[in-house]
DNA sequence: ATGAAAGCGCTAACAC
DNA sequence: GTGTTAGCGCTTTCAT
């Protein structure tokens, strides 16, 4: 197949007006500003724009003039397969992207590759032609941060870290979610509890390893850090040593790694009678685990979660549900159509804790 | 909380040069040809652009500039976490990233609202800052398909339409793929078959119709048509008549949306032994509909599928897998890193006939 | 190694 | 209703 047909020079809005000896100010209006020429003349531009091939106004041509891009970026900084393959990120994009649909402006992906402390992605971030970014759940030490800091755009950060200059946050309480969670497993009466958590540190492992007590020079999501804490809580309210809970990194989103940290966890710690998760994903994969080693949920064992994903609410998962679509939402109004005031705002959003079938007292 | 020391202007590439009273080349090249200028006055140039507040060169007025815009358009026209709900056009994305990200390009999504014949989605085309666009898998009369060739951009259609004038195209064979797939059902003894497809018009509907022979004038979606036909190659092949095949469209992209179509087909006719789907997920929810209405696969119902997806293979689905990743790769490299004819190309991948567990002789 | 000059294609005041 | 005039911020020959 051949190139269609492509005039020699790209045909421009000057060359437009050249041809129809107009000023260049009309062949924009006519695009722009329709009420401010006659119909005619208006329909005489279009006809020979498209005889000349003419595709209007070039996008970055304007953009330049009207200092707006069009585009809102979103920065991911692990590979796309990976980050989509948790529902819960999956929903947050979908909600940015109908706020971007809503309002007209497009959402540019930016790919910054893991690890590489700098280079390539460095780059993306600065050439990124956007009005604005979102980062969504990143390390509190990740590289690329400043970097988008350095753009001077309005700046919205998703669940962590919280403490950016200048951006607006949108987030939960994960801390009081998972306090008022573990609160309820600790009602029912389980005293030996294990933690699957997502990876604290942005160093990477493989499988799963137990991890001692928080270690803030080591602990750099503060999501799971939260989290974990909330667990602590919930047992030191109780009379437990918050020491005495178990908690296993996994280090991977595989559908397996659920349950290899399960493995983990209970081999630490044997007389677990509750399994938390601080995520759906994880906890769902632990299920699996658990049914396929004979340890019937919950008769044998409790599992919780955290997000409520569609395939856990359907599994009748013990979990806490997050709006993630609606935090896409919010993240993506707060850049497309941002407060009066100028001053960044910090959104909590709603958690409702989901008592389901998978949790019960211990055996 | 409140916003960072912004100075009063920003500060742009002149407002530096002027202040280090030199020229602007310098700036630029400190910036792109570090090896164009001393060590020492480089560090002095990027020193005074922190104190400044200097970002960098402006992405934009440089695009105008270089006359690249440095990302990729994706153009997408149905609500993105529908787009999303199936593996396969998820794969497809992850693929197109990954092949973005190492060129160092953006990719921006375009979301074009579904339904809404002009309006919103035309402008967003049209104002997309893209050096070449990606249309993945759209109806043939989409309506935003000539506002993408307007633009004149090199431009990769991935699956469908397969007839769009100057675009690259990258895919599969549909028809000889499901063909082989419907020999092999047919080979099995099924004489009396039931097909799910995704919808075959743009129009939408509500659950699942049973749907006549095809009707060209209604059917814009190449890839679901062809798929039809390869079922019908296969029963003429054997002396079959095509068109006793029960087609069953589905509107919706629901856990339950294949259930529902098979509980049409079966209804439209209870002596069909074989239920091909065009694709995984309806092939999954129709066996889920079927264990719980206690039909057993493959012993009183073969099911199959279509695409290939982990959650098909790990369940035994007799399906056919495509690269849907790769389509994303080769869509992303045909635009990074076009060929040098200039050319447009069709690439055609390749697929492979997968033998599960749910196929067997009819009972 | 550094600088001067010429635009990239467009929009927004402001005239007429 | 239409045209004139200035840039938006940058890169790129081409000189020096």
């Amino acid at each position: 197949m051949s190139r269609g047909p492509a005039p020699r020079r790209r045909a421009t809005l000057a060359s437009l007006a050249a041809e129809l000896k107009v000023s260049r100010t009309t062949i924009s209006n006519a695009y722009n500003r329709p009420d401010q020429l006659s119909a005619d003349l208006r329909d005489r531009v279009l006809a020979a724009a498209k005889e000349m091939g003419y595709p209007g106004p070039d996008p970055v041509a304007r953009s330049l003039r009207t200092r707006r891009a069009g585009a809102v970026g979103l920065m991911i900084t692990e590979p796309l397969n990976y980050s989509f393959s948790d529902p819960a990120a999956l929903d947050f994009v979908a909600g940015l992207a109908e706020s971007c649909e809503e309002a007209g402006q497009g959402l540019l992906l930016v790919a910054v590759g893991p690890n590489r402390t700098t280079g390539e992605g460095t780059a993306a971030v600065l050439a990124a032609g956007v009005d604005g970014f979102v980062v969504y759940s990143v390390s509190d030490d990740d590289p690329y941060l400043p970097v988008v800091q350095q753009r001077a755009l309005p700046l919205v950060v998703v669940d962590q870290p919280k403490d950016v200059a200048g951006a607006s946050t949108v987030g939960i309480d994960d801390r009081a979610a998972m306090r008022e969670l573990a609160d309820y497993v600790v009602g029912l009466g389980h005293r030996e509890i294990g933690l699957l958590t997502m990876r604290l540190g942005r160093e990477w492992a493989h499988g799963a390893t137990p991890s001692a007590v928080a270690d803030p020079d080591r602990d750099h999501f503060g999501v799971q850090r939260e989290r974990v804490q909330g667990v602590r809580d919930a047992m030191a309210a109780v009379g437990l040593d918050p020491r005495s809970l178990v908690v296993v990194e996994s280090f991977e989103h595989l559908p397996t790694s659920g349950g290899a940290a399960a493995e983990v966890a209970l081999e630490a710690n044997p007389r677990i009678t509750a399994l938390m998760c601080t995520a759906d994903v994880l906890a769902l994969s632990a299920m699996d685990h658990l049914r396929a080693r004979g340890i019937y949920v919950p008769g044998q064992m409790t599992v919780t979660g955290f997000d409520g994903i569609p395939d856990a609410l359907s599994r009748g998962l013990t979990t806490v549900r997050q709006p993630s679509m609606e935090k896409g939402r919010r993240a993506g109004r707060l850049l497309n159509d941002p407060p009066r005031s100028g001053l960044t705002v910090d959104e909590v959003l709603e958690t409702e804790l989901i008592r389901g079938r998978t949790s019960g007292a211990p055996a």
